[in-house]
DNA sequence: GTTTTTGCAAATGATTTGCATGGAT
DNA sequence: ATCCATGCAAATCATTTGCAAAAAC
């Protein structure tokens, strides 16, 4: 429902005192639809298509925007490229050692007890990344 | 225990068929020493004061090294620079997303679950990552 | 109209690479 | 003597920054 995607996304924006503009719109959809992380460069090869002229340093930005609103998250999957995740409900990830794939592992990790120690120590954890890291199927076969 | 560590260190290198070299015995030792998580340019800045004319790239190259045989953990915190961990037993990480400061988090995370799922896709996962990400005390005081 | 956002170009900064020399075996 | 490891310089590449023009409010 793309009009759909649209609204949430621009009350977000307007709640926040941000501006809607189509670069954001078109980045919002572009990572709903891909369902998956992604790199920067990724999204913005695919979101360029629709929107001829968008730039890597908007892309960062709007990236970022997202991720402060709670729209997505930006995983470091060891590889050089940072991924940003459409999926914010807690999952965790597995990468490749060999081959740098990152994929997703739905399975509940309970970081109850991490999370009590840092609240310990006076701060304040506002998320749990899970990074399993290893070989894969298709590395371990060759 | 200097000579004790050096040997430790000595009998991995040859077992896998590395030579032993002083830049490798001066890493060590520092990243030992240290005890904690470091980026491999303040790892360098102190090997350097033993071992001057010590190069980046040969850091890096050591330290790598040191992960493939199990004596650190490279850490990918978020920040700009990944960080080298001496320490090799499970054990959780709090980032601070306004000042950067990686901490310690000694507290068990059950994780089997992800294992099993990373398993049952042919995947044979050899480490787990775990990262809190939020504010920490200093942050939420200003 | 005012303020935010964008695009461009350039800067930054961590990490890697190529290659000749030095060192470990 | 052989081959691996190091240092240097330069390359690479993701990400950020400064600033003028364009767009949203």
């Amino acid at each position: 429902m793309r009009t759909t995607t649209d609204e949430r996304l621009s009350a977000t924006l307007r709640d926040a005192g941000h501006r809607v503009t189509s670069q954001r719109l078109v980045l919002y959809r572009v990572l709903e639809e891909l369902g998956r992380h992604a790199s920067a460069e990724e999204i913005a090869r695919v979101s360029s298509e629709r929107l001829p002229g968008l730039s890597l340093p908007t892309v960062y930005a709007t990236l970022e925007l997202f991720e402060s609103l709670g729209l997505a998250r930006r995983v470091d999957a060891g590889g050089p490229a940072a991924l940003f995740d459409p999926r914010t409900d807690p999952h965790a990830h597995f990468a490749c050692r060999r081959c740098g794939t990152v994929s997703d592992l739905d399975a509940a990790v309970d970081s109850s007890a991490a999370e009590r120690v840092a609240r310990a120590t006076g701060a304040e954890p506002d998320h749990v990344e899970v990074l399993l890291r290893g070989l894969c199927a298709d590395c371990r076969a060759s």
